[in-house]
DNA sequence: GTCAATGCAAATCCTTTGCAACTAA
DNA sequence: TTAGTTGCAAAGGATTTGCATTGAC
């Protein structure tokens, strides 16, 4: 997903087009596979020419997942991680745990998981099916 | 898993048996297969004659995590939620997204994961599947 | 000009920690 | 006796909110 799909998707929606908008949808997307914190992009913004408070961030974050371009990972310590989404079909990640690397599995079983939920008559709304390991940079020798 | 298994457990690993532990335990075998938060289990506390503080019930919890007695999830919110682990094989959840309730799944496509990672140089070390819908009890009409 | 977006500081919520007092074994 | 456990109050850390000001369109 590039810049020019995500600003006019937010464009569509009503949303203006600021400098700090811009610079953490740029930050998104040079981490392109990376989940990355809400801290962390406030650093990188820092870094920058144009600062962005964190809430600004927090905000544009919030825009970003509620205009389905943006995914938040919640890890196992309950903090929110995010990666800009792809427009592919279904699929899951595999994500490194000590980079935070992801990587799309195209597979999904699906419909034999429609089948169980149904034989305990639960209505299958959502699922998550998430791979975690070490990525060929981060396996341990 | 019953009162009797987790406390020996407990005893072997060298935990001294407490009134407010045994009450947090017998509040989780209660509610054995709804998803409750330490906040859940501090008001039921507060209802009996024992109560227990707040920061007792965290560390109870941690306990009983680290003894793999207990299972802490993640939700959407980033807040912990608990349910006693089954000493069943490895499974999956459906998790009710209005009450809470889960049903355990006998389902998991490892050997199809493991090979998709391996196909991506990505060491597989554990994995989530969690399935989100309604319950029976909770299915709107 | 208008309404959304920003910065700042304060508030919130969940969870953890330090420490003195207590208690199970 | 003594190490683990508790309660309390305070601290922490991530995230959110109120509000006046600014800025995009």
């Amino acid at each position: 997903m590039d810049m020019k799909i995500i600003i006019n998707t937010l464009k569509e929606k009503g949303y203006k087009i600021t400098a700090q908008r811009k610079m953490i949808v740029s930050i998104l997307i040079e981490q392109k596979d990376n989940l990355i914190s809400a801290y962390f992009i406030n650093e990188e913004c820092n870094k920058r020419h144009e600062k962005a408070n964190i809430s600004t961030v927090y905000r544009n974050l919030d825009v970003l997942v509620e205009s389905d371009l943006l995914h938040r990972f919640i890890d196992d310590d309950g903090n929110a991680l995010y990666k800009l989404k792809c427009k592919d079909s279904h699929h899951h990640h595999l994500i490194c745990t000590v980079c935070g690397k992801t990587e799309v599995i195209n597979y999904c079983p699906l419909e034999k998981l429609q089948a169980l939920s149904l034989e305990k008559s639960f209505i299958l709304t959502h699922h998550k099916i998430e791979l975690y390991g070490y990525c060929k940079k981060c396996t341990p020798q």
